[in-house]
DNA sequence: ATTAGGG
DNA sequence: CCCTAAT
């Protein structure tokens, strides 16, 4: 469901036009921006339900060969079904904040896309479908991507399958099954007459059948020829709902053609420094011209966790499992097994609010993944319950798991179609080998299954941020940890450890970087303290490898593959230490760089970070311009807000007071008045003070 | 490279 | 803090 709609946006993608921007004071936040985002993260998820899909379905397969028939069928239903109760309740909720969801998803089932990508996406359900992908798939790149088609087949355990039960898949039967099942269940319940029949017809039966029977062995050619002819059928003209379908419906692989080309150049410029230019990368692949690559991006990066305080806090949107803020662009790489990356590596990405629902155990996750849930890997969502005295049990969200990185390479000359179909396959293959949950504390992985949460040291004091859980290549199991028992989360966790910013929240950075000491006194020279930078990226080798990897045939699939070509390949190997590209660590203004910073502005105002940051901070490396800039941001926001609600390392509120008069002031002169300010210019008046008690903060300019 | 804002 | 857009 959820999915569905996502996917829409994210095809839409490519249509969307590009937005001139409004003047900065003018332009809203939604807009264009936003679009793209949602964009991009729905055909992220929705990949990442693929993927579920075929995990499921390859579970099955996998785990006997033997057994034939019925299965897919059986597991078809089950999705559907949890799908369906998923919309009764939660769904709504979650979904108003973008227009019916309802709708949406009509429209996208509707919709045919005429090379069924859509299609594909849209049902994820439908197992065959995948498997139809990956054939053409193959057949599209042209190279004989038979290892990568093998390397898909191979179905593997996915942890939190609940419902799907080992059989094996008889493809043809499968399909048919299916897609009946499929759709009309969800014609019935959504009332969907239209589309559903329209799809029923038009889909997938028939030619997952056939692909599906064509799998093992490369593949028929005329599929790719099929595609385009299933354009016809698109009867977008019909709803007018669907906003994003019709475009999509347009968009595949011919006219996004000329575009992929574009695309693909800039994603292989980007392909060397990979290892290097995170940031480069990242923004060439953000690039509005790869649509795709960016959500692979953020598949891979799903940023696990860490957006930490600062999102904790802030309130939870409703809609939260279907937005953006799912989405985190932050470049982590991993191992085949994954690693654990410093700061980004905990992805208890944040307690929710979210009205959510609260998954448990293995169920949520099983459950997550059949919905399309959201997320990339499987996001369980929950929320931090209010701690019940006694058991203390936590309920907390995981937004997001860390997951192999995934590499992807395709020729210039492919269609975006197939572009689609090879991550599809990357993804495919890399949860076909099964995959395990790890759970990750302080950056650490935990391996004692059996001890407690408390004895593992998961609990308040450790902050939600040292948690995290990752996705890791081997047999699957181990989801249900997400929920068990645990002290209470609370929320204050948040704010509580300043100082722990040095602790060993996250390892793996904080490694080379611990300057603890809250802060020399004299800003300007604060070079002594903090000095180097060096992120850790200290060879996170393999942490991970350990464990599961002789049986974890996760990555089997890769290797397999010619890499050349059309190559999905979970990156690891060699160039990861470079990669590690992460989140400057913290480091909370100290009192005393508060208070140079407070002196700066007084004298230069807002405005002139770069001023700022030479006058007050140019020894301190680690404080850029926007550092100033932000930090001040938060001071005149912390003055505001009543001491109660203020965290971390109290702020004098003698300095408080002048951050507001300055800010006040600053904020009248709005002329520039460069570099002098009249003389007293700053004479901060009474108004702020007075009002804060204190006494009349006359933070004069002192030139 | 800076600035300004939103996340 | 990060990310982006606009300068």
């Amino acid at each position: 469901m959820v999915f569905k709609k996502r996917l829409d946006y994210g095809f839409n993608a490519f249509n969307v036009p590009k937005i001139p921007r409004a003047p900065r004071s003018i332009r809203r936040r939604g807009q264009s921006k936003r679009t793209v985002d949602d964009s991009q993260i729905c055909a992220f998820e929705l990949l990442a339900s693929l993927a579920g899909k075929l995990l499921q379905e390859s579970e099955s397969s996998a785990s006997s060969n033997a057994s034939e028939g019925h299965d897919h069928f059986s597991i078809g239903k089950d999705v559907i079904k949890q799908e369906i109760q998923y919309d009764d309740k939660p769904m709504k909720t979650e979904c108003f904040e973008q227009g019916s969801c309802e709708a949406s998803v009509v429209a996208s089932e509707s919709t045919t896309e005429n090379s069924d990508n859509l299609k594909e996406f849209t049902h994820a359900e439908n197992d065959a479908i995948l498997e139809r992908t990956l054939i053409k798939t193959q057949q599209i790149s042209g190279d004989s991507k038979s290892g990568i088609c093998k390397g898909n087949v191979a179905y593997g355990n996915f942890p939190g399958n609940a419902n799907v039960n080992g059989n094996s898949p008889d493809i043809g039967e499968l399909c048919d099954g299916k897609s009946e099942n499929g759709f009309k269940q969800e014609k019935d319940t959504r009332g969907l007459e239209t589309g559903a029949l329209h799809i029923a017809n038009t889909c997938p039966s028939k030619d997952s059948a056939e692909l599906s029977m064509a799998f093992p062995p490369p593949i028929n050619s005329d599929r790719d020829v099929k595609l385009p002819s299933r354009r016809d059928p698109v009867p977008n003209a019909s709803f007018s709902r669907h906003r994003n379908d019709i475009k999509l419906g347009s968009r595949d692989d011919d006219e996004n053609f000329s575009r992929f080309n574009k695309v693909s150049n800039r994603f292989k410029a980007s392909r060397p420094p990979t290892r290097i230019g995170d940031r480069r990368i990242r923004k060439l692949l953000t690039s509005k011209y790869w649509k795709v690559a960016p959500k692979l991006n953020d598949f891979e990066n799903s940023r696990a966790g860490i957006k930490p305080l600062y999102r904790k806090r802030k309130t939870c949107y409703n809609y939260d499992r279907c937005q953006y803020d799912t989405l985190y662009k932050r470049r982590k790489f991993f191992d085949r097994s994954s690693i654990v990356t410093s700061d980004g590596g905990n992805s208890s990405e944040s307690v929710s609010n979210s009205p959510g629902k609260v998954l448990n155990g293995d169920k949520s996750s099983s459950a997550a993944l059949s919905h399309g849930g959201c997320g990339v890997s499987s996001f369980l969502t929950g929320h931090q319950a209010s701690h019940p005295s006694n058991d203390s049990h936590v309920k907390f969200s995981i937004k997001s798991l860390r997951i192999p990185e995934l590499y992807v390479e395709v020729p210039e000359t492919a269609t975006v179609g197939s572009l689609k179909r090879t991550v599809m396959e990357a993804v495919a293959a890399l949860l076909g080998g099964g995959i395990r949950v790890g759970v990750l504390l302080q950056g650490k992985k935990v391996r004692d299954d059996s001890r407690t949460l408390s004895q593992t040291g998961i609990s308040c004091e450790d902050n939600l941020d040292a948690l995290g859980f990752t996705l890791e290549p081997g047999p699957a199991k181990a989801p249900p940890l997400v929920c068990s028992e645990e002290p209470p989360l609370l929320l204050s966790c948040d704010a509580a450890p300043q100082n722990l910013t040095s602790s060993p929240a996250t390892p793996a950075v904080d490694t080379g970087i611990l300057d603890p000491s809250p802060d020399p006194p004299s800003l300007t020279n604060s070079a002594n303290h903090v000095d180097s930078n060096h992120e850790p990226v200290s060879s996170i080798t393999d942490m991970l490898t350990d464990q599961s990897l002789p049986q974890s045939r996760a990555l089997v699939p890769v290797p397999a593959m010619n890499v050349e070509a059309l190559a999905v390949v979970p990156v690891n190997q060699k160039s990861r230490k470079s990669e590690l590209a992460q989140r400057r660590t913290r480091r909370p203004f100290s009192v005393s760089e508060v208070e140079a910073l407070v002196q700066a502005v007084e004298e230069l105002g807002t405005g002139r970070w770069r001023d700022v940051k030479l006058r007050a901070f140019e020894n301190a490396d680690h404080r850029t311009y926007v550092d100033l800039k932000d930090k001040w941001k938060t001071l005149v926001h912390t003055a505001k807000i009543s001491p109660q609600q203020r965290r971390g390392e109290p702020v004098p509120q003698e300095l408080l007071d002048r951050v507001l008069a300055a800010h006040a002031y600053w904020s009248q002169h709005q002329a520039k008045q460069q570099g002098k300010h009249h003389a007293g210019t700053l004479r901060l008046t009474d108004t702020q003070a007075d009002r804060n008690g204190v006494g009349a903060a006359i933070p004069t300019v002192i030139m």
